[in-house]
RNA sequence: GCUCGAAUGGUGGAAUGGUAGACACGAAGGACUUAAAAUCCUUUGGCCAUUGCGGCUGUGUGGGUUCGAGUCCCACUUCGAGUACCA
């Protein structure tokens, strides 16, 4: 028999399915371990080669995990709420869930065919009511509860009634949108929309009025992770801010849990910063600044407690409440016509136009340090959204105040020693302090670092300001202006927002006869029938975010079909959470942190028994694509060969990467790709036609995409497999090269030889030979560390020297094979089950046992020694293995070859390295 | 600007501080074939010597630590990723 991958993959893809080989139950009787691909949305485009590179890695790893006893999770689902499917929708009035269903079953479709071990019966979509019945139920608890500060966990808003309604705010410690000022006898006189409004301010999901990143091109509002340099991420239309009434989700509450729990898992330290960075937690000062001949205390936020003797001006966030209530009068219309200049901006032009602008308000605030009189700017660098939306300017130490006040001529007051401010701002954090003392402080002399903790100090003494610490995480926007996702469960009583019953759930997605916005601009689910609620009241019409499905789908995974908890506590408790987690860092700031978010929130709530979702990361590298190009003669039809194309004028044009084998085109197919090119004539070299290449964004316009199918088809999945993760290391992104793929492919024919020779089974019973067994525990040791550190390429290079080294051996003893193929297994899982069958066993290869290496087997006979002079390597020799040191620094300096660098010099020392090295150090 | 990461043959890439270039692709030569494909064998960092077994050089640049540095430390150059008026 033939290595035939149609055949065996096949067969054994069916096997796998009717014997429900992957199917995974709880087990106490055996130690779980969790394996969780971040799961597709599934595109219109399907599969292309790049997709399952991370999914073969966690395959390799479950299948290991698996076969060393583990009781391993490892399911699948998909992502199916998106923009692409509305979009479409919109253009083609096919409903998205269609398209959605269309497209899975194509996605599934391509997955089956490269051989992974995912438990389907576990398989969810977060489209399924019986799925985003529980999203919706997590926003109702959210809504539901407020997080405490002291508890420093979420409790249920009931609590902060009861707190209210015994002392009104008075001692409240919550995380909340502003901070309010109410007695129990205020609070109790509110209305019910009073009452509303002011616990809005408290709950983790509410509806607040917020700046957000407007895409007028899509409809609907963004989150700040799918907004990038000004544009939306998904299809690049720019995005402005605008003023909305949203639903929030409060993870800014969460901040410094997000950040402390970073130092409890096993991410990678440049994805963990990714996060902090996005946390951006910052000690510094709250500080009162009054304003002159007005009642108006401006509040700003500063890391530099210590340059407050520099203040020169203080400057305002255009959106910011102070601005009306400091300007001047006969300074509003100045105001107001730079606002509204700023106002027809988007924050693309904002960003882009990087000059200063400003206006001056008129008011003057006191240095509350010096006592100084400061004119009060508003200017767009300063951001509503960060810190109180209004800064101190120290032109001396800070570029951006710096270029202010340089534009304005502004004064500018120096405060560290030997800085030379005449150029440009010293914003660096040292040296010595002058120009800044004032009654009872002195900071002069003072080192940065101590100026700014003694700075802090006095201010709290004086009551001037606090200590603060402020996060740059922002609550997550948590509205759409779309059909194609989770409708909230919420109803409007006389416009007082209300969660409906948790037993009413899920709130189904109705139907619409469009899915544009509605004539007077409501979203698509203005035009639903009834859309009201059992009592007649109007229902929410935004739908949820597409990260509101994607935040604890690896928490349903456990306990799929359970109707009654999103996870029952047995499931839970066996499960816990992922122990290994693959995908792209890409999510970083939007899904690694609402996932977080989310997960910590259910453990507050006692719902899930881990505070952290994903207890090791692994981030695969992208596959880029591969571009090839063809080089026309301008004005002809004539095709000229890579290396000649600068002897004529050329354009270079791409071509399908898959007409192209190592660079050089098939001419033929060329001819039949596309009609234009029917009558094409090439000039050649060599007798071949040499395309170009680039390294590009695998997509369609640029004909490098390369489907995984064709490649399962032509080479089969265990070639595929191989192949992806020989290209190079797992986290390195890298370009998707075809050419190197006969290469693993040709391993496993050479594989196919040990056992076959044509139809004869060759493997014996022989007890296999010394060299056989070393050859075979060494690849043993070297792919169970391998695998371990998922340094899958170099385990495969070891595979390859196996199977060469028993192919001299001409080794066919079954010991010695059988270990091969198990090692082999989470590999390459199709041939091995074939060969595993064919050497009689009537059970999966999938419950064998990974096989444990001998280090017995592994000893040398011979050692060879590099014998180096001051590190230089002069020559080689063996020594028999398990002599003494001693031995071997006699043998070498005793060596023939040593006499000639010895001649004449001293020897001053002898350093002798076990296995390894000696080293003669002469002078 | 800031943060993180990387730099090794024609190419993808190996190397707990211990003979750099594993493994693979590509290329060249050879065997088997009428021929091709497939398969197998040899060579393959550079330079020199190849009737000698060898020598020199070599991991982005410049320093340093060490008996010994691709690997550790300092400075620089280039590239990639993330982030950006965050006060």
């Amino acid at each position: 028999m033939e290595y035939n991958h149609k055949n065996i993959e096949q067969r054994w893809q069916q096997y796998w399915r009717d014997n429900k080989t992957y199917k995974t139950v709880v087990d106490e009787s055996r130690p779980k371990f969790y394996v969780l691909d971040m799961f597709p949305y599934p595109s219109g485009a399907g599969l292309h080669v790049g997709h399952p590179l991370g999914y073969i890695a966690s395959d390799i790893y479950s299948r290991y995990k698996r076969l060393q006893g583990f009781n391993v999770l490892h399911p699948m689902g998909y992502d199916a709420y998106g923009l692409p499917a509305e979009q479409y929708a919109i253009q083609t009035g096919q409903h998205p869930e269609i398209t959605t269903r269309n497209n899975i079953a194509r996605y599934r479709s391509q997955l089956d065919k490269i051989g992974f071990c995912y438990d389907w019966d576990r398989e969810i979509k977060t489209c399924d009511p019986s799925y985003y019945k529980w999203t919706q139920w997590a926003f109702i608890k959210m809504f539901n509860h407020y997080y405490d500060t002291e508890a420093d966990k979420a409790m249920s808003i009931d609590k902060l009634i009861e707190h209210f309604e015994a002392n009104g705010s008075k001692g409240v410690k919550a995380a909340c949108s502003q901070e309010l000022d109410f007695t129990a006898d205020q609070w109790k006189a509110m209305n019910d929309k009073e009452k509303s409004d002011t616990l809005m301010n408290y709950r983790l999901a509410y509806l607040g009025n917020t700046m957000v990143n407007w895409c007028p091109k899509l409809g609907t509002v963004l989150a700040n992770d799918e907004v990038s340099e000004g544009v939306s991420v998904r299809g690049g239309y720019p995005v402005e801010q605008k003023l909305m009434y949203q639903w929030c989700l409060r993870v800014s509450a969460y901040a410094p849990r997000l950040l402390s729990g970073l130092d409890t898992i096993d991410w990678t330290d440049s994805l963990k910063e990714t996060q902090r960075n996005w946390i951006g937690r910052s000690e510094g000062a709250e500080m009162i600044f009054a304003v002159d001949n007005s009642d108006v205390k401006l509040e700003i936020f500063t890391t530099r407690a210590d340059t407050v003797f520099g203040v020169t001006f203080m400057v305002l966030a255009p959106e910011s409440e102070y601005v009306d209530m400091v300007t001047v009068a006969d300074r509003k219309e100045a105001v107001k016509e730079y606002i509204d200049s700023i106002k027809h901006k988007t924050e693309r032009e904002r960003m882009i136009d990087k000059k200063v602008s400003g206006v001056f308000t008129g008011a003057y605030a006191i240095n509350p340090l010096s006592g100084a009189k400061i004119p009060v700017w508003v200017s767009d660098y300063v951001l509503a959204g960060y810190g109180t939306g209004a800064i101190m300017a120290v032109p001396a130490h800070d570029s951006r105040d710096y270029a202010f006040a340089r534009h304005f001529q502004l004064p500018v007051i120096p405060l560290i020693e030997g800085a030379d401010v005449s150029e440009e701002s010293f914003d660096a954090k040292s040296g010595k302090m002058i120009n800044s003392s004032c009654d009872g402080l002195d900071l002069n002399g003072m080192e940065v670092k101590d100026a700014i903790a003694a700075a802090k100090r006095y201010i709290e003494e004086k009551g001037i300001g606090k200590v603060k610490v402020n996060y740059r995480l922002r609550d997550a926007i948590f509205s759409r202006q779309r059909y194609w996702g989770e409708p909230f469960p919420v109803y409007y009583k006389d416009g007082i927002p209300c969660m409906m019953d948790e037993s009413k759930l899920p709130l189904l997605l109705p139907e619409v006869d469009s899915y544009l916005p509605t004539e007077n601009g409501e979203p698509p689910l203005g035009r639903a029938k009834n859309w009201t609620s059992a009592e007649g009241y109007p229902i929410e019409l935004c739908t949820m975010p597409g990260f509101a499905g994607s935040s604890a789908y690896y928490l349903r995974y456990m306990d799929p079909a359970n109707d009654n908890a999103i996870v029952s506590k047995e499931a839970d408790e066996y499960w816990r959470n992922v122990d290994l987690y693959i995908g792209g860092t890409e999510h970083a700031t939007g899904h690694l942190i609402y996932s977080r978010f989310w997960n910590k929130f259910l453990y507050d709530l006692g719902a899930v028994c881990e505070e952290e979702p994903f207890k090791k990361l692994i981030n695969q590298g992208m596959i880029q694509g591969r571009s090839n190009f063809v080089y026309r003669i301008k004005d002809t039809n004539t095709f000229v060969s890579y290396n000649l194309r600068k002897n004529y004028d050329v354009t270079p044009i791409h071509v399908d990467v898959n007409i192209v084998s190592n660079d050089i085109l098939d001419t033929e197919a060329f001819k039949n790709w596309r009609p234009e090119f029917k009558t094409a004539e090439f000039i050649l070299e060599d007798g071949k036609y040499v395309c170009g290449y680039a390294v590009e964004k695998m997509s369609k316009s640029m004909f490098n995409v390369v489907n995984p199918d064709d490649i399962v088809e032509r080479y089969g999945a265990d070639t595929l497999r191989l192949y992806e993760m020989f290209l190079g290391p797992l986290e390195q992104s890298k370009p998707w090269d075809t050419n190197g793929i006969d290469g693993v492919n040709r391993f496993l024919k050479k594989m196919w030889g040990l056992f076959y020779k044509g139809d004869d089974l060759l493997v014996t019973d022989e007890a296999p030979s010394k060299e056989a067994l070393k050859s075979v525990h060494k690849l043993v040791k070297k792919v169970t560390y391998d695998i371990e550190n998922f340094s899958y390429n170099t385990s495969i290079a070891a595979f390859m020297i196996c199977v060469n080294e028993l192919g001299q051996q001409k080794c066919h003893s079954r010991e010695v094979l059988e270990m091969l193929l198990v090692t082999l297994a989470p590999f390459a899982p199709h041939i091995t089950e074939e060969l595993w069958h064919a050497l009689g066993h009537d059970t999966t290869i999938c419950d064998a046992q990974w096989p444990v290496y001998n280090e017995e087997y592994l000893k040398e006979d011979n050692v060879k020694y590099a014998v180096s002079f001051n590190g230089k390597a002069r020559f080689s020799m063996e020594v028999p293995a398990g002599i003494s040191s001693e031995d071997v620094e006699k043998l070498a300096l005793g060596n023939e070859n040593a006499a000639k660098w010895l001649d004449g010099k001293t020897i001053r020392k002898v350093i002798v390295v076990p296995g390894k090295i000696v080293n003669i150090v002469i002078s």
